[in-house]
DNA sequence: AAAAATATAAATCTTGAAATTTCGATCGGA
DNA sequence: TCCGATCGAAATTTCAAGATTTATATTTTT
């Protein structure tokens, strides 16, 4: 429990505890409760839960509160699908506009990811490093799209990300971690840095299929052969 | 100016009067104006406005208030990025999984609007039918997306748009009203109800180019060849 | 006269309490 | 026993005032 009084600190702290799976999916948050743990007034806490439900990591009902935003695979498809097609055209766009800096930067970011990934594929224990861990694999993900040139696109693909470790974090053991992360994000580094677009989308989509419904219809490759973009 | 109590209705009447101009682009909202026109605390006003910020629609800086979110052909460009990859996405899915149902709907909105378009087309004005055709307009480019089977795009969709309109009107003179439409959206249908997505993605993309930056790097139809999406 | 420092005014943020609404349990009737 | 109503407790929302920060105007100094 903290004790920081700032309210962007008291916004990063419930934020991390509701990507982290440290509330159960219904759990009604009272600001009455969360109120002691930050030493601030109920309605400081109101004003974070506000803007948290605005970002749809928590559930917000007029008149009737806050609760942690509960885990359906409905939700974790929809936000799988989107985080497939913004990460896919944001990568894309990143090859295109990004430099040497950029290759530089991601493959930095996926050094110290696959660095960590082996020591958990050692041990085969996730919790030991579980901040670690997350910080890794979002940068890594980040990194890939931060050539973009899109800021927009940057902060809704944030968001989603935010959404999905939340759904994954209650639902999967390990907490979304697989042995398989390993050679996928290799996959896509290849790709990425030989600027191979359709590639890179496919493997993109290979990394995060897995959190898909089963049953969904899938684009053929060939189905969105002369789709125009921007 | 309204006199309602409800803090649903003041978020709605914001909410509208940003998407529609009625502030200038920078200016600064002050609770303590802006309490009077709803006959509320300045606390309501201040809840209100810190979900707008988190829509996108003011700014919101720590200790120094809010502002109507000042206008940039930059921000602009992004918004149009960002529709046309969700628009096409969401058309595409709609296409497939819709059925007589959804192709009524789709005729139908697409029917009044083109039925108010023509009347400004005629009388050369816009003001006088604003509210009934960005009604229609937005109810048009929804329904494209509304079999998609994903609340979450569909969501997405809406901030997107909001923000995107909130920027044109503060550009365009027509409130971003142009005589091409009319054809344009003819053709976005026809390519729906055809079922051809490739078609529709062009046709959607060409729509909504206008409000790209002149030099910005375009997809070449044939780029996307083997992208796969889910 | 320009720049820095100070004082004043204004706006923002936090707080605790009042007013309103919802939730849960007990009671009465079918 | 089951269903609906009523009452009390708890939670949520609104409010107005106090505390803190930022912005503006004035004075002082170089």
């Amino acid at each position: 429990m903290k004790d920081k009084t700032g309210t962007p600190d008291i916004y990063e702290d419930l934020r991390h505890r509701l990507i982290t799976g440290q509330f159960v999916p219904g759990q009604k948050l009272k600001p009455d409760e969360l109120r002691g743990a930050y030493n601030c007034s109920i309605n400081t806490v109101r004003e974070v839960l506000l803007r948290l439900s605005s970002a749809g990591l928590v559930g917000f009902q007029d008149q009737r509160g806050f609760r942690a935003r509960d885990s359906s695979v409905r939700h974790q498809h929809e936000l799988t699908q989107m985080r497939i097609l913004l990460e896919q055209e944001g990568a894309v766009l990143s090859m295109r506009r990004g430099g040497l800096a950029w290759e530089a930067r991601l493959t930095a970011a996926h050094h110290k990811l696959s660095h960590i990934e082996s020591q958990i594929a050692l041990s085969g224990q996730v919790e030991p490093v579980l901040d670690v861990w997350c910080a890794a694999e979002w940068e890594f993900h980040e990194t890939l799209l931060s050539d973009c040139g899109s800021d927009l696109m940057r902060r809704t693909f944030a968001s989603i990300y935010d959404q999905f470790r939340q759904q994954l974090v209650t639902r999967e053991r390990n907490y979304g971690y697989f042995p398989e992360n390993v050679a996928e994000h290799q996959r896509i580094v290849d790709a990425a840095l030989a600027r191979d677009e359709a590639l890179c989308r496919q493997r993109i989509h290979e990394h995060l299929s897995r959190n898909l419904l089963p049953g969904a219809e899938t684009d053929a490759p060939a189905a969105r052969a002369s789709g125009a973009a921007w």
